[in-house]
DNA sequence: TAGATTGTTAATCGATTAACAATC
DNA sequence: TAGATTGTTAATCGATTAACAATC
């Protein structure tokens, strides 16, 4: 409790968040460390060193409650936080994005979408309204939305999320393949990438060596 | 030159090919591990650690030769394989892969796309065609494409995993919120995943974190 | 030659695993 | 009580950083 946290567990509470959640809804109980280890591919002893991060909640010869834990992950995950996000770009990935991806599930609502392209602005996808980019500034003013999600093309990336963090944006979840952090020096915003172009390299590679 | 090198290193691979890459297409010929260390954000000590597990091939006194250290990562991650790749599930995201990605330069040539919809069967999308997915299976024992791209609803993508191992295919791009580990034990596939929500959830941490 | 920067070894740091006492 | 499994400390392993001789 209160402990410090370090980056690679972090990186593993979704996971372990997807597999109690996974145990929760088929209404399992309790598991141990080693039953979960044998599960996910980790070791037990890892397992409960993560856990004990941030508070032991288990029970000695018994195990840990699959509820408490689901929650107690949720909780420092902040997945009930409800952030509010707006996202910029309407191609086909920010479609895919609004189509198909439970936003609130995992921390977010997501409350616009921007575009400058005159086909989308005004209509409205999966229930969440396209807005002209020119409204963007306005919009952040009068909304404060403390997330922003660049499904836009790279080429105006850094000049967007420079605008938005001017705006008081304090995340990013960026899927332009580019690095953001030059542009955002001593900003005080969070970016978290996915970066397809860098996955498929490493896959690359992963083939490359298996075929040796 | 033939060093191990481990999965530290191969990741962060990518990241260097994006950086140097754009220092060759700006005609930079030379770079120092302590300027590139400057640009990304990393040390001059991890830098030529990382290059030369591969062999080294700076200068001492001088530095890197930028058009040999590109062609170097190039190879190490084997981006002019031109492995054959197939798309699964020309939903949103199957469309922004095929219309804005440049699988050529990342190792990979598209040859074809699958989809159950009858709406997108027979079209063609970005020159890639569209086949019934009743096909798979044949098309896989003629052309043996060595990858498979997974933009299918999670619900469908074990069993199509374990459907395109028995045919063959060596690597997985995976973009369904599923470990994919389970259903391949002891499966010779590499797989490589893109997790929106694991990543989106890691977002959610961070910024909770930060307004502490 | 003098200055710069690599390649590489050694030192440090952090993360994972092993071990076991505590305790349910 | 006996068996099981945690929480936690200690040992190991691996990755990063520092230092410096080699050399361009």
């Amino acid at each position: 409790m209160g402990k410090y946290v370090s980056m690679a567990v972090v990186k593993r509470l979704p996971r372990y968040y997807r597999y109690i959640d996974e145990l929760y809804g088929k209404d399992i109980n309790c598991i141990s460390s080693r039953e979960l280890a044998e599960q996910m591919g980790l070791t037990a002893s890892q397992i409960r060193q993560d856990f004990n991060c941030f508070g032991g909640f288990g029970q000695q010869g018994y195990g840990y409650n699959v509820g408490n834990l689901r929650n107690e992950i949720a909780r420092i995950l902040g997945l009930d936080s409800g952030y509010k996000a707006i996202l910029l770009g309407v191609g086909n990935l920010g479609h895919a994005l609004l189509n198909n991806f439970a936003f609130d599930k995992r921390g977010f609502s997501l409350t616009a979408a921007f575009d400058k392209d005159k086909k989308f602005i005004g209509s409205s996808i999966n229930g969440v309204s396209v807005y002209d980019i020119e409204e963007l500034e306005q919009y952040c003013k009068v909304n404060l939305p403390q997330v922003a999600i660049l499904t836009v093309p790279r080429s105006v990336a850094p000049e967007l999320a420079r605008k938005l963090t001017a705006c008081g944006v304090r995340g990013l979840w960026n899927f332009t393949n580019i690095d953001l952090n030059r542009d955002l020096k001593d900003k005080d915003v969070v970016v978290e990438n996915v970066h397809f172009s860098d996955s498929l390299m490493t896959l690359c590679y992963r083939i490359s060596e298996t075929s040796k």
